[in-house]
DNA sequence: CATGTCTATTTATATGATTAAAATGAATTG
DNA sequence: CAATTCATTTTAATCATATAAATAGACATG
């Protein structure tokens, strides 16, 4: 086994091919082949030190996430970017991996913006008892959280998801790593955890329309809370530049 | 070559790797392997007749896709929709072949009314020279159909993409795949496009808006399209039951 | 000038052998 | 009896090599 596997094997990786997936993946999104063309699969094989079918399938997976093609005689290359699916779960990671963006962030939560309020409003009109239990054990642990009892980051996480998967669309649950990387990174930008004693009473407004099966004010009491989120982005970011 | 892999090779698939992939994905989707479990790579490639590298990365597509999941004595199996990448094109794909579903074309719906006022207003704020004047060409579009110089899906799909990519944020970008689903869906349910000349002008004002650079009024201008469509699909199904 | 043919390159496919991981259940041990 | 160890066995993971298919580009041909 030679060196360039066991860099493989360290990463991400369970195995070598998800390891090289891992490898790419984020060469990929970092712009490593803009200039220069993607590598044949014979060259992959070789500079990483794996066999054809790994790097075969590393590339296939690739391609089935968007950010590859390939094509007899002509080779492999990649896609461009609006092809990406940046939904996928990998995806994001590398792209947020690759360097930190506030610019990327600010998308996150317009993204959030248009999604949240409208799965809070849904939850309000159609969650059913489980679906409510949820909201209200991750709204209790971010309580827990405030007093220290827990950790806030994923009480809030946890929050964020029991609502998404309470509107009932499997549309909207799909958003629950976007949700999850816009928080954790939400975090690593401002330092904190945004707002503290404000922020848990704003959640508990949204836990409450919901409970009380109130669209409108569930609706707009998350819309409260991106938007606190949105203004201290902007802020933190002005503070950058300045 | 035997007739399996012609059968393969006649799906969408250019090749046995895609044609397999594509026969698989219908099969997971339509619930084939709910009940038994998912073959073992050995037997999918008799079954198939083609060889384990074929099998192996249309398996490792699909596991990139979210579908499957793969380990060493376990074997191969499905996954729970609930880690299904729902915005993967061929997914989506799938799931709308499977059987006409009023239920995933409401869902679709409730998505876009979360997305697209959202990404007219942006589109109000930040599109750029090029941006609108995709919006209008797919607009003068809309009205040659409406004379028959065109063909009104494909421009009333154009229109809404426009929007969307104008809308500067990838993610909403990324919607183009449901969006597009979503429209060649109604039409294919209701049997009609939907609204026509009401649907037009309702279409102009959103337009108007965004050139205007009003983001409130692209907003509910937007909001309003979709509400529309809700409901004639609502009508439609009450129709439908009747 | 257009059109067909040949050639080289690259992915696609096939096959067989070996290795590694993980669950099962038997054997062992306290 | 309970827990733990260990060999067995099943399956995917990996490697290596050979052949087929596709196509871009050069070249020839009418």
């Amino acid at each position: 086994m030679s060196s360039e596997t066991d860099d493989l094997r360290g990463g991400l990786g369970r195995n070598l091919t998800y390891g090289l997936l891992e490898h790419l993946g984020r060469q990929i999104v970092t712009g490593a082949f803009a200039e220069t063309p993607f590598p044949t699969e014979a060259d992959l094989s070789e500079e990483h030190g794996v066999s054809r079918s790994v790097t075969r399938e590393a590339v296939k997976m690739l391609t089935a996430k968007g950010l590859l093609t390939a094509r007899p005689r002509q080779g492999t290359s990649v896609q461009p970017v609006a092809n990406w699916n940046l939904f996928d779960a990998d995806v994001l990671r590398w792209l947020l991996e690759r360097k930190f963006s506030p610019e990327l962030l600010r998308q996150f939560n317009e993204l959030r913006a248009a999604i949240e309020p409208a799965a809070a409003a849904l939850a309000a009109q159609t969650a059913d008892a489980r679906g409510l239990a949820l909201i209200e054990a991750g709204f209790a642990r971010m309580v827990a959280a405030e007093a220290g009892d827990d950790d806030g980051l994923n009480a809030d996480i946890a929050f964020h998801l029991a609502i998404l998967r309470a509107s009932g669309n499997p549309f909207f649950a799909q958003f629950r790593d976007v949700v999850a990387t816009a928080l954790r990174t939400s975090i690593r930008f401002t330092n904190r955890i945004v707002g503290r004693t404000a922020d848990l009473a704003a959640h508990g407004a949204v836990k409450d329309a919901i409970c009380a099966g109130d669209p409108a004010r569930a609706h707009a009491a998350m819309t409260a809370i991106i938007g606190d989120v949105m203004t201290v982005i902007a802020t933190e970011q002005a503070h950058h530049h300045a």
